[in-house]
RNA sequence: CGGGAUAUAGCGUAGUCCGGUCAUCGCGCCUGGUUUGGGACCAGGAGGUCGCAAGUUCGAAUCUUGCUAUCCCGACCA
């Protein structure tokens, strides 16, 4: 599980576009002082969903399990979005888009995937509503539109895009086929959790076609890395690449890969999955190719994706009793202005030196807002922008005007902590705040890793194993002897799942913690999400 | 989908057992004033068919039934 600590500079992620977005319009001030947040060491789950809802990033919607994403928190998604889409179009990737609706019989031809997704599936069956006659001023299903072939909502789109694909290859030459689309997506859930799980969700979902099962495989091992460096490097969240095992693989695909993020709970979440598809969908819908040799072959197929659940994965991984931190490369605000003032002749000349300060900020690329609401003092302005998880706050007024000095604050610091708050000259403000900016995002992406470090054992017995994921959580690497069985056992057990086989773990002799068969392999063990 | 709980103004709530000046209080919101270096204060004001729909009753936030949504615990899952 080896993490070589990347330097960042400045310049690997100030480039991620985005002017600042407004907030504190639309909402009431009191969702922010009403109470604090509950603890996370009290209430880790009720911190979670206060902090989503106080932070602004979403709600829960009118529509049972579905979210609106609020500006702010769509503000985030779309960073999020502008630096996939580049990494994945410098792959050769390009975007397309496929239907929201998949007919009946093409998501039955690939049996495993069509029994995967069966039981969380929404299902159209009319195309139109009528006034009721029984009753005014409603509407009825119109009996009369029932569909011959039922639509189904898409959980996912192999079944619309492969049956695509069958008409756009026919030879060698056409592949490999590379896209990606941006879409929403549903799978009808039981219990759902703002971002973690919610009936419909915003995702990306890569499909590709290649001639040969090595260059798919490639291509699947590819996008995991793309997933890692993206979670690591850009969203600070440290992950562990690795294998499905043959229970938790994609319904449908060969092998299943995954990026694994561990949790301040302890608990593990799956960030990202790549599958390598072999020739099962091409299989299923019939899409073959003529080779060099002029003989039909099956295609091969790659799909991966990563959804609106990173929203949750960069809550959880790095946010405080006051509020969200988010890494500087994903902020909406990086810099935020707040004015500390009792005349309006005051409130000029802070304006005057702010006006200065916001456009040589923005000509560095960094997205800066002056708070410049009236009605709010400095006190409710700081608590307020912590819950937001700006990562750095300016502070300016009269003393500072009087030595040319201004507050800089780090939101990866507790309040208080040394270095939280310093007073700079404001003729080097600018450097220090881009200086700062990289040393946040690295000081977040430092303190996962020693969180991650801290939480991860090893476990040589069942009996050690249990008493791990009883008493401290975290990831637990142990032996496995390869069988669902035992995995089953374990899970039913103690609740774990097999996260993954680690890609980077060395291999290692030992017995399976359960049946104390042979094991070449430490695998990764945690209660997930 | 199984077990449990909840639903009263934008948010949080009192009242529900024992039907009848009960629609309470705090925050927020609006207006005016004083404030402003860590979640300001005073005064005045606006805002609610008590989740929705039936029913019982002279009368329902309160009792009955159905529905919907949310939360917690399970099973399922990115």
């Amino acid at each position: 599980m080896a993490n070589p600590k990347k330097s960042l500079t400045f310049a690997d992620f100030w480039y991620i576009p985005c002017l600042p977005v407004w907030v504190g319009k639309g909402i009431n001030t009191n969702t922010m002082s009403q109470q604090k947040l509950p603890k996370r060491s009290e209430n880790y789950a009720e911190w979670y969903n206060e902090l989503v809802k106080r932070a602004d990033l979403a709600e829960n919607s009118a529509v049972r399990g579905c979210m609106v994403i609020k500006p702010y928190g769509y503000a985030i998604w779309e960073k999020m979005q502008a630096q996939l889409d580049r990494m994945f179009k410098e792959t050769g990737h390009a975007n397309a888009y496929f239907p929201l609706f998949v007919p009946k019989s093409f998501l039955e031809k690939e049996e495993g995937h069509a029994e995967g997704f069966a039981k969380e599936c929404a299902v159209v069956t009319h195309y139109r509503l009528k006034v009721n006659p029984d009753k005014k001023g409603s509407l009825m299903v119109d009996p009369d539109s029932k569909l011959e072939e039922e639509l189904i909502v898409r959980p996912t789109s192999e079944a619309v895009i492969w049956n695509t694909y069958k008409n756009w290859i026919q030879s060698y030459r056409d592949l490999p086929i590379l896209l990606n689309q941006w879409a929403n997506v549903v799978r009808w859930e039981m219990r759902t959790r703002l971002f973690l799980r919610t009936t419909e969700f915003l995702w990306q979902e890569g499909h590709t076609a290649h001639a040969s099962a090595e260059e798919a495989l490639k291509e699947t091992r590819q996008m995991l890395e793309v997933y890692a460096e993206f979670a690591e490097k850009y969203m600070a969240v440290p992950v562990v690449k690795g294998i499905k095992t043959a229970n938790e693989r994609f319904a449908g695909a060969e092998e299943t890969m995954c990026i694994e993020a561990l949790m301040q709970d302890g608990k593990a979440l799956q960030a990202g999955t790549s599958h390598f598809l072999g020739q099962n969908f091409a299989k299923a819908f019939d899409v073959k190719f003529l080779n060099k040799n002029n003989e039909q072959e099956y295609v091969f197929g790659t799909s991966w994706g990563v959804s609106t659940r990173l929203m949750g994965a960069l809550v959880m991984a790095h946010s405080d009793d006051n509020g969200l931190v988010l890494p500087p490369s994903l902020a909406p605000i990086q810099v935020v202005i707040v004015p500390i003032y009792k005349t309006e002749e005051q409130l000029a000349a802070i304006t005057e030196k702010v006006e200065n300060i916001q456009l040589m900020l923005r000509a560095k690329g960094i997205s800066v807002k002056f708070d410049t609401r009236d009605n709010l003092t400095p006190g409710f302005k700081f608590a307020d922008w912590e819950m937001r998880g700006v990562p750095v706050r300016l502070a300016i007024g009269q003393k500072d005007l009087e030595n040319n000095t201004i507050e800089v604050s780090r939101r990866d610091k507790e309040r208080g902590e040394e270095g939280a708050k310093v007073s700079v000259n404001l003729d080097a403000v600018i450097g220090t705040i881009q200086q700062l900016l990289t040393d946040i995002q690295e000081n977040i992406y430092q303190k996962a890793i020693d969180f991650r470090k801290k939480n991860t054992h090893t476990a040589h017995s069942y009996a050690e194993f249990k008493e791990i994921l009883a008493t401290k959580g975290g990831f637990v690497m142990a032996h496995w002897d390869g069988t669902t069985e035992t995995e089953l056992k374990i899970k039913e057990e103690t609740k774990a799942t097999i996260r993954c086989i680690p890609l980077n773990e060395p291999e290692s002799e030992g017995v399976c913690i359960v049946t104390g068969k042979p094991s070449k392999k430490q695998v990764l063990f945690a209660q997930a999400y």
